[in-house]
DNA sequence: TAACGTCGTTTCTTTTAGTAAACTTTTAGG
DNA sequence: CCTAAAAGTTTACTAAAAGAAACGACGTTA
């Protein structure tokens, strides 16, 4: 077993105390690798001289700022917020499982929601799976519309996504898109069988 | 002054562009002047230099990863923010489709994430499908933290749940948790191929 | 208004990072 | 094997950052 990261903090006031290392090199060369570069070939994409990446790879160096943005940028290491130490909110330290088919359910007329981790309350997110009865447009009364934006990614089957400002658009299982709730937004299923979605909305 | 590459010489191509800190300097100031401290405090809490925070704040020197991290530190600042750009308006009105597959890939060892509705750049989740390469806590070095809640949504496959707080369970197809980012948590598949789950991060 | 204290900036020196080039190791042919 | 090319590391040097101390600007108080 992995000895895993004391949950203690350091006081902020202590100067001394331990900076974590983030072993920034040893995952400069991880990616690296996966993606099949040389240290030329990344000097070439970051603009960072070789002898430079092999030091920042093997911790020799503590590389400049613009260095690691260089870096970022030149690796496509994206989604930063994975590498980062933690603060502490609202659901601090708290975990809620919802096994297939034990959500809340929450049927409509045209569609049949299961809510997930409801047991949680003060969440960011919501996350719903949804069985779309709905076939046609006219099926709805007006656009749907509220606050904040929503994720939708199809589970099974096909739907059409209707929004005001676009094209009605087909979306097959495996697709996902991401809008602004507020503008106005419908789906119906295009499959034989009802299609179902996840979808998942922050505030 | 320092000397810098030139910005007016850099066109988007040019691996020798320079890749501005986004104002670093101006968020370390705010931050500090947000919490009333005076340089000295900051220097006391970071261990960093009172002269050294005053050119940092003026965008005098382009500070090291290491002191970049005392400070993130010291003041309570969140990483992500130094690497993204600053926009306060919201997604309005926006849509953003990926198709099945068509995702942002961004490796790693342990993990193949593809990242999803990647042309919303200020957007409130970031969602993303993984496959689950790591088949033993082991593989891991250390906890993955973060700022933020986490969905996950088990798409095929088997996968147990690894975090801090909790004991290890198993989730299969369908099932989902939600938590709190910031506990130490990791994902290994137990199913004979890769799992495949979706991710769902909130900030 | 003189003397003091606090805060931020600047100067100066030391330390460290960044690069080009030399060097060593690994890989691929023949 | 041997050799050549490519990949990675180390060296030697230059450029830049970090820290200590000096400085200047401003407010407070006697």
């Amino acid at each position: 077993m992995v000895s895993r990261p004391s949950l203690e903090t350091a006081t902020a006031s202590d100067p001394d105390r331990f900076v974590e290392p983030l072993e920034l090199g040893k995952r400069v060369k991880e990616i690296r690798l996966t993606k099949g570069w040389t240290l030329e070939e990344v000097s070439k994409r970051t603009g960072i001289a070789r002898s430079t990446l092999s030091k920042i790879e093997n911790d020799q160096v503590s590389p400049s700022f613009t260095i690691v943005q260089k870096l970022i940028k030149g690796l496509g290491m994206d989604l930063p917020q994975l590498f980062v130490e933690a603060s502490e909110h609202s659901i601090a330290g708290r975990r809620d499982i919802t096994r297939k088919g034990k959500g809340e359910p929450h049927p409509t007329a045209t569609y049949e929601h299961e809510l997930l981790n409801f047991s949680i309350s003060r969440k960011k997110m919501v996350p719903f799976k949804t069985k779309v009865r709905a076939r046609s447009f006219d099926e709805f009364k007006e656009w749907v519309r509220h606050d904040g934006e929503e994720f939708l990614l199809v589970l099974e089957g096909k739907i059409n996504f209707f929004s005001e400002l676009y094209e009605p658009i087909e979306l097959k299982e495996g697709d996902s898109v991401y809008y602004d709730a507020s503008m106005g937004h419908t789906v119906v299923s295009t499959s034989t069988k009802d299609a179902e979605i996840l979808w998942v909305v922050a505030r």
